[in-house]
DNA sequence: CGCTACCAAGCAAGCGCTTGGTTTGTAAAG
DNA sequence: CTTTACAAACCAAGCGCTTGCTTGGTAGCG
């Protein structure tokens, strides 16, 4: 059993404790390769007592997601409330996505990215409707950037190519590094609005 | 045994074949899910035979790679060739790579990305050394673009984005959709060069 | 009591891979 | 034109191990 290091958005109960437990080894080996029996070695409990509490392995990864999915919602909706100018509004977009995804919800956010296939038919259903709501905030803000005429794209497209940008950085992103988020989220919204000349 | 479909880079002969059959496997249902079982149904021979061609079955999501990798640098590399104008030339190497990710080896770059760390460590590191000759053309151009003063940005962090964004396609780009791969690679230039007025 | 949380043991299935032997293609030797 | 030789390609069978999950029972608590 390692230190508890809960994952954000996940409580301390035996329920939240697992959660983390498995967004952790998931991101690390991947969902297939992560048993059952290292997820209850981590959380200090015998394999089998882990289907007291989920039905099957996969449920799991699905309850991984969706906590996830919520939480991160949940940031997005926080990161551009009271602010009114669209470019302004997009920064705080970019910038709660980027946290999401190399900082404190990395790991629960790189499964999401990674393990999405390993879901059955009806928990992949089910989970894109919830991103659904998550990705109807992008569209609001970067159509509402387009008629302040600050880019000329298509809304849609910018914010798959947003996408790619924001996803990638947990291959290569260093908390550490010269560039810290802030840095990158202003790197990728010139990407989008133009560079200041 | 379903129809060949050989993929682009590999030959007729029955490694190619099987190689061939892998990179759509492990595209479809990622490495751990796929079994030996399954590449060899596909080829149409016994689980066993498999074992004259690779030792293992990680040996052969690494030459599933290696291929690629290799192919792919060279058309990169085909792709600049003759081009003087950066811009130009960094118009070649997004087409060129767009192609790789939602073209015709489409199924062996995204196993490149999804299932890198299926890999054994010293596999791995090969597979990073090789890779190293396509990222070096990207940057050389990049830099020729910043030179000429058609972008600011530092060109390992543009590099890394215009990563995201083509690599991100496999997950939504539709050839049959309204944008082709040469639009999309124009609506990438302009996140790098700025859009035309 | 009754409920949640848990343990100890283990089952059935599926996995990567091995083994011993057979077919097939090719090409020089008689 | 046949014979001999040999290696690559393949089959049929199955071994040893790990996997997700089940079962029957127990400890602690209101």
């Amino acid at each position: 059993m390692a230190q508890p290091h809960i994952v954000n958005g996940m409580d301390d109960s035996p329920r939240g404790k697992l959660l983390s437990a498995a967004a952790r080894l998931f991101r690390a080996r991947g969902f297939d390769r992560t048993t059952v029996r290292d997820i209850a070695r981590e959380t200090g409990i015998q394999s089998g007592s882990l289907f007291h509490h989920f039905p099957t392995k996969e449920d799991i990864l699905f309850n991984v997601m969706m906590e996830v999915i919520r939480f991160n919602t949940t940031r997005l909706s926080a990161a551009r409330e009271g602010v009114s100018d669209p470019v302004a509004q997009l920064r705080g977009l970019i910038r709660a996505e980027l946290q999401s995804i190399v900082g404190d919800t990395g790991e629960a956010m790189t499964v999401l990215v990674y393990e999405w296939r390993c879901l059955s038919p009806e928990h992949q259903e089910q989970a894109l409707a919830a991103r659904d709501i998550y990705e109807r905030i992008w569209l609001d803000t970067l159509t509402a950037v387009r008629e302040a005429g600050a880019m000329k794209a298509d809304p849609l497209i910018v914010r798959r190519l947003i996408n790619g940008m924001t996803s990638w950085a947990s291959n290569w992103f260093d908390p550490d590094g010269p560039l810290d988020i802030d840095g990158l989220a202003e790197q990728i919204l010139h990407r989008v609005i133009g560079e200041p000349s």
